[in-house]
DNA sequence: TTCCGGAAAATGCCTCGAGG
DNA sequence: CCTCGAGGCATTTTCCGGAA
């Protein structure tokens, strides 16, 4: 099913195209040409010839898929150009799908025979990825600054910079000046430094460069077979650059773990089934690509004017995840968790969310590398059904099915987003914005005061209204800003009671949440309440309350009440719960050990 | 016991469409 | 054009079962 269409009076809407009225926004057209490189990865892909096919299909990944791999396997198989362009050869097509059903394809195979990559599919991926290489190494020779000559790495590299798409690499080739590209490419300068070949499990620093090595090898080459990189890498002392050149020539032959834990050494595909070992021939390189003349000499380094040769660039495009950028290890959900390195989907698209109608998968499945191993987590959920996914696992049916997973559902796709967050946040310790700090007595207060000002200020200019007339406020965007500088310029960098980090700046958006969930300013100055938010905080004093009942003896020990100096003890304090808290406090005294001391409690309880 | 990870609640932040 | 408000998004916390 096509994805619904919003926002169809935006930018997106084009006048051109009379028989086609549907048109979409270049968001919509960004999420379904990453589901779709997602989908057809490790292939190479060309970003024009993907619109062309996701335009055919009026932005239906699903059918652009199935009718893109339906065309590449008719050229893999040496299929002559079909006659003309229509029914003769898409109706005979095997494939359950048909694609045809009276869509005009309008010469799409014929693009996609004329598109660059074509000439380069291969049934072989790896070898499909190296004759890409060859074909942007020709493609800028060609070009109008033809006097550079690159060396394998630096066309892989830049290559997997851009996703493996062709048309992607060129553009931004050709629009970046050659000093700029090479500055690209040093940032895997780092990855050269030898590291040590034997693990050494006190050294977080090493096996944290060593699992990034690894997930970068394994993304640039596409294989399935995790643990023969691993072991090529150890010859090549971790030398990430020099084991890729020596994956372009001569390649790297499968190698299968012989000791115990590391699991059979290969990747699974979306069911969790492994997926095949490739033959020892398909993994050497072919004669013809590799052995061209042409090649450049391999650089010492990609960047030797590299100001910055060594620390791992912060995230450019999102200055508050430089600070949260994974440094070794971090405390994610009160545990300490080693960070690890996605593979699969490239990091760029890590945060990419399921949409609403896209149906995409490869979102099932988060592949990453750890502790010098493979991991990897398939979505499931207790309430649904994955008939795909239980038949490959031989899973009995139930006498009551449930509901299939429904990519129609926002329900069943904020389920997956939710776990897909929860999954890469613990994998990689990596997170795109800061954790949100809570609001202290003193900001509430001074919030209100903003309020409280700015009522008299209206009263002060309108005379003529009463109080009633004025309320509620207007909060103009210029007071907003004002709001925000005040309210910032007053609490960023001081350190507030419950925590003990440095306040960050809060937007406006933030402080215009908060009101509505301070009670004073919607019972005085007819704020609109959070509903919701009430509600819950309604929920949480009963819960206690009954807590206090039911099980005086069955509470957390002070101690650890310290431990979580994030919270929620300072607003129930200021909430006016002090009851609840000082029965806890005086009912388990000064004892020590939370769960000893409820399984001590039990004990008890049985004697 | 320790670690992994599923599920959902709690809290805060932010975007975008409806409607003035 | 501007503001409001609903609801989505992100992170953290909590609880707990189960595997190693």
């Amino acid at each position: 099913m096509a994805p619904p269409r919003k926002s169809e009076n935006k930018q997106g809407v084009k006048p051109g195209s009379t028989q086609n009225q549907v048109r979409w926004t270049r968001t919509e057209m960004e999420h379904a040409l990453n589901s779709m490189r997602q989908r057809l990865a490790p292939q190479i892909t060309d970003r024009a010839l993907l619109q062309q096919y996701l335009e055919v299909d009026n932005l239906d990944v699903d059918r652009a898929v199935n009718r893109w791999q339906t065309h590449r396997a008719r050229i893999l198989a040496g299929a002559a150009p079909p006659p003309s362009d229509s029914s003769s050869s898409s109706s005979s097509d095997s494939d359950g799908e048909d694609d045809g059903e009276g869509v005009d394809e309008g010469g799409i195979f014929e693009g996609m025979q004329a598109n660059a990559i074509a000439e380069r599919f291969n049934a072989n991926i790896e070898q499909e990825r190296r004759d890409a290489a060859l074909a942007f190494r020709l493609e800028i020779e060609d070009s109008s600054v033809g006097y550079v000559v690159l060396s394998p790495s630096q066309a892989i590299f830049f290559l997997y910079i851009c996703g493996w798409d062709l048309g992607v690499a060129l553009s931004r080739w050709n629009s970046t000046s050659l000093k700029e590209s090479f500055l690209l490419l040093g940032e895997f300068d780092r990855m050269r430094k030898p590291l040590h070949r034997e693990i050494d499990v006190s050294d977080e620093v090493t096996l944290l460069a060593q699992d990034e090595r690894l997930a970068t090898f394994i993304n640039i080459t596409g294989r399935p077979d995790w643990y023969s990189l691993r072991e090529r890498l150890v010859e090549a002392d971790w030398n990430l650059i020099e084991a890729v050149a020596a994956w372009f020539r001569p390649g790297v032959r499968p190698e299968r773990p012989s000791s115990t834990g590391n699991g059979p050494g290969i990747r699974v595909d979306v069911n969790l089934r492994e997926l095949d070992w490739p033959a020892d021939g398909d993994c050497d390189a072919a004669e013809g690509t590799v052995m061209d003349e042409g090649w450049g000499q391999e650089p010492n380094y990609f960047a030797p004017d590299n100001p910055f040769p060594n620390p791992p660039n912060p995230v450019k495009e999102n200055p508050v995840a430089a600070t949260t950028k994974p440094r070794g290890t971090k405390p994610i959900d009160g545990r300490e968790r080693r960070n690890g390195f996605l593979i699969h989907i490239d990091s760029s698209q890590a945060r990419e969310t399921a949409q609403i109608g896209i149906r995409n998968p490869e979102l099932f499945l988060i592949e990453w590398i750890c502790k010098g191993k493979y991991w990897y987590n398939r979505f499931k959920h207790n309430k649904l059904g994955f008939p795909e996914y239980e038949a490959a696992q031989n899973i009995p049916p139930r006498a009551n099915p449930l509901p299939e997973f429904d990519w129609k559902n926002q329900d069943h796709i904020n389920l997956l987003n939710n776990w897909r967050r929860q999954v890469t946040n613990r994998a990689t310790g990596y997170n795109t914005r800061q954790g949100s700090q809570l609001w202290s007595q003193e900001e509430i207060d001074f919030l209100i005061s903003l309020t409280e000002e700015l009522f008299q200020e209206a009263k002060r200019e309108f005379k003529d209204k009463t109080e009633a007339e004025l309320l509620p406020l207007v909060i103009t965007n210029k007071v907003k800003e004002d709001w925000q500088r005040r309210f910032n310029a007053k609490f960023t960098g001081t350190i507030q009671p419950g925590s003990d980090k440095e306040r960050i700046d809060r937007k406006s958006s933030a402080l215009m949440t908060q009101r509505g969930r301070i009670r004073i300013l919607v019972d005085k100055y007819k704020v609109t309440e959070d509903k919701q938010w009430f509600k819950r905080q309604e929920n949480k004093k009963e819960k206690a309350k009954a807590k206090v009942k039911v099980g005086e003896k069955r509470k957390r020990d002070s101690s650890q009440e310290v431990k979580r100096e994030s919270s929620q003890e300072v607003e129930e304090i200021t909430q006016g719960e002090f009851e609840s808290t000082i029965a806890t406090a005086a009912s388990d005294g000064g004892e020590s050990g939370g769960e000893e001391e409820e399984q001590a409690n039990d004990a008890d309880d049985e004697e």
